[in-house]
DNA sequence: TAACATATGTGGTTAATAGTGGGTTAATTT
DNA sequence: AAATTAACCCACTATTAACCACATATGTTA
């Protein structure tokens, strides 16, 4: 089953001194009723974190049941990204504790930026996020391999 | 039939005095009725203690038994995986005491990293645990092989 | 356009929970 | 019988989550 989410938009918000993020409206109405406001944070492969509607992350999980233990790179891939991922909920006001792991991992202090992408939504350091947008330019060969898989 | 846990989260703690670790209660909470609060701790094949739920554990059992003890590897490792194994139960404040071969063998002393890998929870000596997450860097190749496989 | 109503982002307070320490009695073991 | 271990109970403190409050922004209606 595919994904049934389609974060987009980015927004700047604040994380207030009880780490609290809010969600922004426009994302927040999108989460489904079934996951009843629960989702999963963990640790992106970039320095920020990733979130999860429930849903979205069950099928990820369903995936991850398939890799026995007793290999040693599945062993290390289970534990690191599975340690990292924290489930939450977001309160009445529409915010979330995010674990101070994970900050320190983002490198948040002040501000956030939020952004979807498609089945995730990402919190990023604004000023990480800014450099990763200049530098991380993607080359025209890689946009030529990207093109056969998908059509834009 | 595939594992109802999905263990997930990292928590430090410490041992007490009567070799006592507290179960954290995100952990805690996830165990079914049926279960019964028991589970069975083991070592794990790094330098750690496995504990798997009651049920769970009865599914690796199941597993174990297609083993056949002709083959000298299946022999050592069944001989290892299950003579480690250790039927407890927690507390009614959560907690469990980890038997003192256990402590030894993943070099336990006061303070303890939990993590949830799914299925199982892991039990770490902390110092042990980063060094493992530094040493043991899965390498671009094995990213990719395993990409073909989890869809994440 | 002005007045009103609603929604949204942000801040703080209170009540519940979680982690930790220790003590007492019952059950095993030596 | 003594010693050790396990189960049970109580208690303190810090953290967390639920709750309330408010100002700004947004949208709607007169």
């Amino acid at each position: 089953m595919s994904s049934q989410y389609t974060f987009t938009g980015q927004f700047t918000f604040s994380i207030d001194s009880k780490n609290r993020i809010n969600i922004p409206a426009p994302i927040r109405k999108q989460f489904l009723n079934k996951d009843k406001k629960t989702f999963v944070v963990t640790r992106g492969i970039d320095r920020c974190a990733w979130i999860y509607p429930m849903s979205e992350w069950n099928l990820i999980q369903k995936e991850l049941n398939q890799l026995s233990s007793l290999s040693k790179t599945n062993r290390i891939f289970l534990r690191n990204h599975l340690r990292h991922a924290n489930i939450l909920k977001f309160d009445s006001q529409g915010r979330f504790v995010l674990p101070q792991s994970l900050i320190d991992y983002s490198s948040i202090t002040k501000d956030v930026t939020i952004i979807g992408v498609l089945n995730k939504i990402e919190i990023w350091n604004p000023n990480l996020l800014r450099k990763i947008d200049q530098s991380d330019e993607i080359d025209d060969q890689s946009y030529e391999q990207l093109s056969e898989r998908v059509n834009i």
